[in-house]
DNA sequence: ATCTCGTCAATTGTTAACAATCAACCATTC
DNA sequence: GAATGGTTGATTGTTAACAATTGACGAGAT
């Protein structure tokens, strides 16, 4: 009885856990809209569940930065603020140029090998398949890079940023410049990883991180003084 | 009735936040040691409070790293491993190179002057102070120039890799070095930020931070060797 | 007309009882 | 003697009822 190699375990994952789950997906897809209010009783039906368990669950997401909580008075989903995009995108910078240090010092085949596959869905989603498939490619590709690392806190980290600015993608429909861009920047991004050039790694990925950036926070000027 | 400038409210805070205080204070006091089993029950009968509030803040904790939450199994306090002292120092390192390029990049006088405010309680806590005093006004120091980078975000993430961090401190009696050397770094830590140099800061911020983590990570591996 | 103040509905904060789960222990079996 | 399986006590997970707080609304005074 040894041949067993991955054999997962049944899902048993406690409801607040469960909840947080949903309601993190329905934010992030859009279907809960930024800033919307939360209100413990109407989520506890909704969920079938009791309200302490629902707000176990929204104390999750206000951990992650999804959820605000205003004592007395209710639970927000977050809205985007220009200095929220600015702090947000400065913090990925500097997360990923760290990321991309780390992993182009101790990179090896295997890791090469899941860089490169995440690179190929990126290519592959940029020739055919839709806008919302180039993002969860290009945020995939982030988050294996990312991984690699073998830094739990960089990873945690990283993945609640990452949420927080998705959240934007999401709600506003700044999605994708012209794709082949897209699939360009993130060959010349992976280049120096591959490579094992940790100097050039973490100037690609911190440069790369502040264009993003920069675009996400002219979106935001341009809607913040809308016609 | 326009002359009052500063009065505190009456300290309206919800029970499970007084709680998590309580307990945060305890814990990077090193009242409560790393690795401490805590049951809500136990929690819960000395602050005489419910098990559901005391939940509440246990929650808060495991939010801020200082708690690892194990289903149905217990609560334990942070126990840092060599790992995870890589991990802290490695992001501290990245988040101060950001707060000194910010700060560096913005300071005005006002700012100088909390700067060099703090620098003196360092200064003087060197001369005169315990060491206890002397880590205090270091992380004084630290927390007031990120503080000065206006990036609310940093501040809270700043704060939490310095709290585990600190818990090691705490646990631990890897207290100072040469007081005059800690008061040189710094020193030379806050003159290219005071100059505005953002260049120079950052790479200062960055070394400091660098040399900070091998010196904990030295000592935790001294330690994980025992006699 | 506007300002003040009390009232009230809605919502979160807190508690205590009940259910599910785990970990250690011990008898039992092979 | 080691592995198995059940039992039990301790602990967390979940629920529903009760308390405290907030914000809006409107009556009444100025």
């Amino acid at each position: 009885m040894s041949g067993i190699t991955s054999l997962e375990p049944p899902k048993r994952q406690s409801l607040d856990r469960a909840a947080a789950d949903s309601l993190r997906r329905a934010i992030l897809s859009g279907l809960i809209a930024p800033g919307a209010r939360l209100t413990e009783a109407k989520l506890a039906e909704q969920f079938m569940l009791s309200r302490g368990t629902v707000r176990a669950a929204l104390h999750r997401l206000v951990a992650e930065g999804l959820v605000i909580q205003r004592p007395y008075s209710g639970w927000d989903v977050l809205t985007l603020t220009v200095q929220d995009a600015w702090e947000l995108s400065t913090l990925r910078s500097s997360l990923e140029a760290l990321a991309g240090r780390l992993v182009a010092q101790s990179i090896d085949d295997a890791g090469r090998a899941i860089v490169m596959s995440a690179y190929d869905h990126l290519a592959q989603a940029a020739e055919e398949g839709g806008e919302v498939d180039l993002v969860e490619a290009d945020m995939a590709l982030h988050q294996a890079i990312v991984g690699l690392s073998g830094h739990r806190r960089l990873r945690e980290q990283y993945g609640l940023i990452a949420n927080q600015l998705r959240l934007y993608i999401a709600s506003s429909n700044m999605l994708a410049k012209t794709t082949e861009a897209v699939r360009d920047r993130h060959h010349s991004l992976i280049a120096p990883l591959l490579a094992g050039d940790a100097d050039a790694a973490e100037a690609a990925f911190r440069a790369h991180a502040v264009r993003s950036g920069e675009e996400i926070i002219a979106h935001l000027e341009r809607a913040a003084i809308p016609g």
